[in-house]
DNA sequence: CTTTCGATGATCT
DNA sequence: GATCATCGAAAGG
């Protein structure tokens, strides 16, 4: 069972809450992210294909991942329809397996801050460059389905000055593993 | 608790 | 040459 990669980023992006993300065998629960789209000014599509971004244009269903402010990396989940531009950021976990291997890549023993904030969670998961435009349906990426229901809630995205009205963040109410609380 | 700032390099104009 | 889908440490209330 996977998620529904052609649907349209901030649809896909509420539904991936919940679901655990493991890279061989480490990560835990998706409890934040953001939906970008190819209309939306803050999204790294919104010019049109380029180096960087072509895995965004690739097949749903498939990484993009990039550098981002010249030391960390970001991961994403390519959604809607190939050569249509669409992702959404995994912006945080809360650590369920391979904690000891999450604490040694990041330096850190709280699992509070193991994975909150999109370069942390790439940090943990030891997803770089090498990743980017990999399928999400073999290994090293493993998805698996939510136990049950969360309640979501939505607000603006982190970190961006385009279209930043969008309330195109989403997380898991209350959760203790967001990269900041939701409002 | 809050805000500020430096690190660091690819990307794009 | 400016701009970043960030993080962590430091400084101030």
């Amino acid at each position: 069972m996977l998620p529904d990669f052609d649907a349209a980023p901030e649809r896909l992006a509420p539904r991936l809450l919940g679901w655990t993300l493991l890279v061989d065998g480490v990560g835990g629960l998706i409890v934040e992210t953001e939906a970008y789209d190819a209309d939306d000014p803050a999204s790294h599509s919104f010019g049109g294909r380029t180096a960087r971004n072509a895995a965004m244009f690739g097949p749903p269903g498939h990484a993009y991942v990039y550098r981002s402010y010249g030391l960390h990396w970001c991961l994403n989940f390519v959604c809607r329809e190939a050569g249509h531009g669409a992702a959404v950021l995994i912006r945080a976990l809360e650590p369920t397996q391979g904690l000891v291997r999450m604490q040694q890549r990041r330096g850190l023993d709280n699992p509070r801050l193991l994975a909150a904030g999109p370069g942390r969670v790439a940090q943990a998961l030891g997803v770089d460059d090498r990743f980017d435009g990999l399928p999400l349906d073999r290994p090293p990426f493993e998805l698996q389905p939510p136990a049950g229901a969360a309640d979501i809630v939505s607000g603006p995205r982190i970190g961006i000055t385009k279209a930043a009205e969008r309330p195109w963040r989403f997380g898991i109410a209350g959760s203790r593993f967001l990269s900041r609380p939701m409002r």
